[in-house]
DNA sequence: GCGCCTGCTATCTTTTGGAAAGTGACCACT
DNA sequence: AGTGGTCACTTTCCAAAAGATAGCAGGCGC
């Protein structure tokens, strides 16, 4: 028998496990506009208004969805910043400029390779 | 203006442009069945059944459907082989190698930093 | 014939995604 | 005083996708 990711336990972890954790955690990740998400924010932090306006095509609601699971999990912070003109600022986590290295790879993959596609 | 990724002209691609066509690989990639799928393919070719079992949870439909999108896109190759007990068999072509190294980056993020999670 | 394997397809229900409009606080203009 | 703009969303609605379950067609062993 190969790994069965005992939940709680510190085994190694199996994404191809159903029953694993990180198979949510992947789930979240391998999202189209999380990847796009964690990247906007590689530079510095953002405000709500200009990650829409980076990430084209969002809708608000989306974006407040996908950045709420983020930073349940941990990967990105929100801060409110109660002054006078009240904003919001959403900016990587450790865990968040970690995730960031696989993502932006695969991210400039795509850029990289879209050439090659025929269909 | 940054890049706006003009449709047929070798221009340098961007995902984060709503118009762009590498907007729907990226979609098609950044999947949590597509990620799996790929990376179980990695050490050869695998048949549905045996893709169904590693795939852990994948219902039948949704592993077609998987499979059909990354066939059309050039990631994998279909071959049938009409001998007796007929079967079918998906392997990587590539394009569908050259993305596995990302995807497995991903993927091994995952299962190597699930613990740093606290949610 | 029965039950297993193969590789799916069909149906149904639940979940998610996405478009559009609204909210309410503040500011600036006229 | 009214119009319109920015900010950060929420709400509503509908369509598309995901997921669970069942079925099907062919071949094989017993």
């Amino acid at each position: 028998m190969t790994t069965l990711c005992a939940t709680g336990k510190h085994d190694h972890h199996d994404v191809y496990a159903a029953q694993c954790p990180c198979r949510e955690v992947l789930d979240l990740l391998a999202n189209k506009w999380a990847a796009l998400a964690i990247g906007a924010l590689e530079d510095g932090p953002l405000r709500f208004g200009e990650l829409q306006r980076r990430l084209q095509g969002i809708s608000p609601k989306v974006l407040t969805a996908t950045l709420r699971r983020l930073e349940e999990n941990g990967f990105l912070h929100r801060e409110i910043y109660p002054a006078v003109p009240l904003h919001v600022e959403y900016s990587l986590t450790e865990l968040g400029v970690s995730v960031s290295v696989p993502l932006s790879g695969l991210r400039t993959w795509v850029e990289l390779n879209l050439d090659k596609l025929t269909a």
